[in-house]
DNA sequence: CAGCGGGATGAGAGCGCTTCCAAGGCGTCC
DNA sequence: GGACGCCTTGGAAGCGCTCTCATCCCGCTG
């Protein structure tokens, strides 16, 4: 590419005269070259080059009314995003899913209620073509800000306004919660364990109640006192350990609804010298990087592909986005499997 | 706000023929109403209101020259971002100051060598006003491809191009990491300590470099036995300390260049029996909410503000997208200061 | 060899907005 | 009372692009 005054940037119209051609036919060229002929089009090419012309977007937006962006909307950032590790994988999903499709994202985070107008905005003002969001609670009002805007939008976690199995009303992408959980639980029957407690997330979250779930539909008639509620945190983890081993002390198994609370279970555990497998077995959920292998004993725990679902958001969107066009049905939501990943733990 | 078919924008054109003035006038109403008598700017404020009128983005921009978007480019995301608390907390400041002067944030997350090449191309295609980048390499291409493409930018972290002293050249926000370094050698100094460590960062990074500096600025002729070069992560701090104590059992204080090594050194020295802070007093940087005051004891520590730096970042930019169009000069960089927090391990 | 069909090309109309400029209205000053 | 000037308003151009539609040229058929 050659050094043009920085600043400026040659039009179609400078690239069609320099190409001696007219502004149709660069644009053609430009779009892909679709029915011109071959010595037309490598006289644009070059014309390009010298000129290095790069397509106006706004003026390309303007009259194709597509923007080639989408957002991703994240609620009470100070909480999750990055800090938490899940949700910085599943944006690493969703931008490589977008490069590759030539998309942008653009990061809109919510840090207070009265950002919810500039959201509702910025989504009617046109700046992008869909909106990714992320699990949200029964009366957050970005569904209805989406919908109002007319904004195709995938969500990440199932919303908790849908029921857990259908899977029509609004396009989403889960792990299989609840099954990775009955597996868990399952295992940890098959181990020969016959006093299994969970240690829930906050009822709150369609995940934690999804393996909750899970839980019962293995164990159906679970002692009560064999479950306790966390935070998802490695603190509420070890409290709710405390308080289970105090009500249920013969416990034999911990199902923890994700590995964090699974590490606090486990010093707590060693702390009040119960061996973990040998007297208790554990279990944790989502395999995260940084925890479940660094525990000791390292972690048996439910596997989820995060930056998969990412993934799977954004490939979901966009081609949403694509039928769209074509008045073809909105797309379904999907459920990413789970996997049980056997260690020391269990 | 009513709602009007979902979808379906109104242009200004239909505002205009409901308030029963022409477009222009509708126009100036909508960008702040000067110059416009109060009678016909409460007509069309109520045309828009009615009609739920949103700007179309692209029209705007195509005439304005100004997408009121800011690229944030981020290299290596496989490393740093997210689960760098470093990152996010600079993205959310980033974020507030953004979103605070109307501007949306576009993520550019660059996952491979290739993807330079993508980026060129977006910033040449007129989607963003500016940039900001984080600390980048010597050799980063970033540099090279904002500056053909004329794209103002502002850098996050000491450009490892900059000398030091410079801050003219390329306007970048960083933390004053020599000052900070000083301050807590001093106060190790102060303390009564004679053979003061210090757990160096990597050379590449300018962060690193300049707290060494510090470092040697108190200790002008510091023993090289002494220093120590980790990787800015727990174990690398741990492997560092391993290594200083076995050259230098006589070191009776250690300056880690962040607090995760400093956990990690910590960790060592109680191992070895090392009391900390009365055999070894230790001081981090960083004052990382979930590591400082985590450790037992908590660490002494540098604290600086890294949300207030992203703003920083963001409001230099702005501020100088402003003056370009006046033509004044590219703003300086700023130089934030640090602040040593006294905690129990010093 | 004339006529016809199809593919390649160009002319031009907008997309929705801002803004320059001219026109109009009113107050003010001499 | 007339002229001047300022403030408000509207008309219209044009930002850079896509895409419809008409035109043109080619080869092919009868």
């Amino acid at each position: 590419m050659p050094e043009p005054s920085p600043g400026f940037r040659p039009t179609l119209e400078a690239v069609a005269a320099r190409a001696g051609v007219s502004r149709a036919t660069a644009s053609r060229v430009v779009n892909g070259g679709a029915g011109v002929r071959q010595p037309l089009v490598d006289k644009v090419r070059r014309a390009v080059d010298e000129l290095g012309y790069v397509p106006n977007h706004a003026a390309r937006t303007l009259v194709t009314r597509r923007t080639g962006a989408v957002a991703v909307i994240i609620a009470e950032p100070e909480i999750r995003i990055f800090s938490d590790p899940f949700f910085s994988q599943q944006i690493r999903g969703i931008s490589k899913e977008l490069t590759e499709h030539d998309t942008q994202l653009v990061l809109l985070l919510l840090e207070g209620p009265g950002d919810y107008d500039r959201i509702a905005r910025y989504l009617a003002g046109g700046h992008v073509d869909g909106a990714l969001a992320f699990s949200l609670h029964t009366d957050d009002p970005i569904p209805e800000i989406t919908r109002r805007a007319g904004m195709p939008t995938v969500y990440g976690g199932r919303p908790s306004w849908t029921a857990a199995r259908d899977h029509q009303a609004v396009p989403y992408v889960d792990a299989d919660n609840r099954g990775g959980a009955r597996a868990a639980v399952q295992y940890l029957r098959d181990l020969g364990r016959r006093r299994i407690a969970h240690i829930a997330g906050p009822r709150d979250q369609t995940s934690a109640v999804d393996r909750l779930d899970g839980y019962h539909d293995v164990l159906l008639d679970a002692d009560p006192r064999l479950i306790a509620e966390g935070g998802f945190t490695v603190e509420s983890g070890a409290r709710a350990m405390a308080e289970l081993l105090e009500r249920s002390p013969d416990l034999d198994a911990v199902f923890a609804a994700n590995d964090l609370m699974a590490s606090g279970a486990l010093l707590v555990l060693k702390e009040r010298g119960r061996a973990v497998p040998d007297d208790v077995a554990l279990v944790g959920f989502d395999d995260m990087d940084s925890v479940a292998e660094a525990t000791d004993p390292p972690l048996t725990t439910v596997q989820q592909d995060i930056e998969g679902q990412g993934r799977l958001m954004a490939r979901l969107l966009l081609r949403g986005l694509d039928r769209d066009r074509e008045g073809a049905p909105a797309p379904a939501s999907v459920i990413t499997p789970t996997r049980l990943v056997r260690r020391a733990s269990a």
